[in-house]
DNA sequence: TTGTTGACTCTGA
DNA sequence: CTCAGAGCCAACA
Protein backbone atom coordinates (compact mmCIF):
# COMPACT_ATOMS: atom_id res chain seq x y z
CA UNK A 1 0.00 0.00 0.00
CA UNK A 2 1.82 2.65 -1.22
CA UNK A 3 0.11 4.75 -4.05
CA UNK A 4 -3.35 3.35 -2.78
CA UNK A 5 -3.71 6.03 -0.13
CA UNK A 6 -5.66 7.85 -2.76
CA UNK A 7 -9.68 8.62 -0.48
CA UNK A 8 -10.76 7.49 -4.18
CA UNK A 9 -8.46 4.34 -4.41
CA UNK A 10 -9.88 3.27 -0.79
CA UNK A 11 -13.33 3.71 -1.23
CA UNK A 12 -13.11 1.31 -4.06
CA UNK A 13 -11.28 -1.26 -2.17
CA UNK A 14 -13.81 -0.81 0.77
CA UNK A 15 -16.61 -2.02 -2.13
CA UNK A 16 -14.14 -4.99 -3.23
CA UNK A 17 -13.69 -5.72 0.49
CA UNK A 18 -17.30 -5.52 0.72
CA UNK A 19 -17.88 -8.43 -1.88
CA UNK A 20 -18.70 -11.79 -0.04
CA UNK A 21 -17.22 -14.95 -1.10
CA UNK A 22 -18.45 -17.02 -3.77
CA UNK A 23 -19.37 -13.58 -5.47
CA UNK A 24 -18.41 -11.03 -7.94
CA UNK A 25 -18.70 -7.66 -9.07
CA UNK A 26 -18.21 -5.59 -12.04
CA UNK A 27 -15.91 -2.66 -12.76
CA UNK A 28 -18.61 -0.62 -14.32
CA UNK A 29 -21.20 -1.50 -10.75
CA UNK A 30 -18.09 -0.73 -8.17
CA UNK A 31 -17.48 2.50 -10.58
CA UNK A 32 -21.06 3.47 -10.43
CA UNK A 33 -21.02 2.79 -6.21
CA UNK A 34 -18.08 5.10 -5.83
CA UNK A 35 -18.64 7.63 -8.49
CA UNK A 36 -16.41 6.93 -10.80
CA UNK A 37 -16.20 5.25 -14.26
CA UNK A 38 -15.19 1.32 -15.17
CA UNK A 39 -11.60 2.31 -15.85
CA UNK A 40 -10.84 4.30 -12.71
CA UNK A 41 -11.86 0.64 -10.91
CA UNK A 42 -9.83 -0.96 -13.31
CA UNK A 43 -6.70 1.34 -11.90
CA UNK A 44 -7.20 1.09 -8.74
CA UNK A 45 -7.35 -2.61 -9.20
CA UNK A 46 -3.86 -2.61 -10.72
CA UNK A 47 -2.28 -0.79 -8.08
CA UNK A 48 -2.84 -3.06 -5.75
CA UNK A 49 -0.43 -5.59 -7.37
CA UNK A 50 -0.87 -8.36 -4.45
CA UNK A 51 0.59 -6.14 -1.66
CA UNK A 52 -3.37 -5.64 -0.26
CA UNK A 53 -5.89 -7.69 1.30
CA UNK A 54 -8.33 -6.83 -1.48
CA UNK A 55 -10.20 -9.44 -2.54
CA UNK A 56 -9.42 -8.18 -5.88
CA UNK A 57 -10.00 -11.56 -7.75
CA UNK A 58 -13.71 -11.43 -7.03
CA UNK A 59 -13.99 -8.25 -9.89
CA UNK A 60 -14.63 -8.84 -13.55
CA UNK A 61 -15.25 -7.26 -16.46
CA UNK A 62 -18.90 -6.68 -17.59
CA UNK A 63 -18.72 -10.07 -20.45
CA UNK A 64 -18.11 -12.09 -17.32
CA UNK A 65 -14.36 -12.81 -18.01
CA UNK A 66 -11.45 -12.14 -15.95
CA UNK A 67 -9.32 -9.26 -17.24
CA UNK A 68 -6.11 -10.08 -19.12
CA UNK A 69 -3.79 -8.28 -16.59
CA UNK A 70 -0.41 -7.08 -17.53
CA UNK A 71 1.47 -9.83 -15.64
CA UNK A 72 -0.09 -12.34 -17.87
CA UNK A 73 -0.66 -15.30 -15.29
CA UNK A 74 -2.83 -13.27 -12.86
CA UNK A 75 -5.72 -13.90 -14.44
CA UNK A 76 -5.03 -17.80 -14.39
CA UNK A 77 -4.83 -16.89 -10.92
CA UNK A 78 -7.96 -14.93 -10.42
CA UNK A 79 -9.56 -17.82 -12.24
CA UNK A 80 -8.60 -20.53 -9.92
CA UNK A 81 -9.54 -18.55 -6.81
CA UNK A 82 -12.45 -17.34 -7.45
CA UNK A 83 -13.28 -21.26 -8.66
CA UNK A 84 -12.12 -22.45 -4.68
CA UNK A 85 -14.85 -19.69 -3.67
CA UNK A 86 -17.20 -21.86 -5.77
CA UNK A 87 -17.92 -19.67 -8.85
CA UNK A 88 -18.49 -21.70 -11.74
CA UNK A 89 -16.76 -21.15 -14.62
CA UNK A 90 -18.05 -21.54 -18.58
CA UNK A 91 -15.86 -23.50 -21.01
CA UNK A 92 -14.64 -19.82 -22.26
CA UNK A 93 -13.74 -19.09 -19.01
CA UNK A 94 -16.55 -17.33 -18.62
CA UNK A 95 -18.71 -16.64 -14.90
CA UNK A 96 -22.78 -16.32 -15.26
CA UNK A 97 -22.93 -12.65 -13.64
CA UNK A 98 -26.93 -13.95 -12.89
CA UNK A 99 -25.40 -16.65 -11.05
CA UNK A 100 -22.88 -14.92 -9.13
CA UNK A 101 -23.12 -11.33 -9.50
CA UNK A 102 -23.13 -9.47 -6.10
CA UNK A 103 -26.48 -6.65 -6.32
CA UNK A 104 -25.60 -5.75 -2.41
CA UNK A 105 -25.59 -6.33 1.11
CA UNK A 106 -29.08 -7.11 1.51
CA UNK A 107 -28.89 -9.82 -1.59
CA UNK A 108 -26.27 -12.27 -0.72
C1' DT B 1 -0.63 22.45 -16.62
C1' DT B 2 -0.57 19.24 -20.58
C1' DG B 3 -0.03 14.66 -22.53
C1' DT B 4 0.09 9.60 -22.15
C1' DT B 5 -1.49 5.22 -20.33
C1' DG B 6 -4.63 1.79 -18.41
C1' DA B 7 -7.31 -5.12 -14.73
C1' DC B 8 -13.33 -0.97 -18.96
C1' DT B 9 -17.86 -0.19 -21.27
C1' DC B 10 -20.90 1.02 -25.05
C1' DT B 11 -22.46 1.09 -29.78
C1' DG B 12 -22.36 -0.42 -34.51
C1' DA B 13 -21.51 -4.06 -38.19
C1' DC C 1 -23.78 -14.45 -30.97
C1' DT C 2 -18.76 -12.27 -31.87
C1' DC C 3 -15.32 -8.58 -33.53
C1' DA C 4 -13.73 -3.85 -33.88
C1' DG C 5 -13.47 1.14 -32.87
C1' DA C 6 -14.34 5.34 -29.95
C1' DG C 7 -15.11 7.49 -25.35
C1' DC C 8 -14.37 8.35 -20.52
C1' DC C 9 -12.02 9.29 -15.83
C1' DA C 10 -8.09 9.36 -12.80
C1' DA C 11 -3.13 8.97 -11.77
C1' DC C 12 1.73 9.88 -13.15
C1' DA C 13 5.83 12.23 -15.40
Amino acid sequence: MHRTTSPLYKTIYAVVSAIPSGRVMTYGQIGQLVGCTARTVGFAMAALRGESCVPWQRVINRQGKVSPRTDGEGNLLQRDLLESEGVQFDRDGRVDLELCQWHGEGEQ
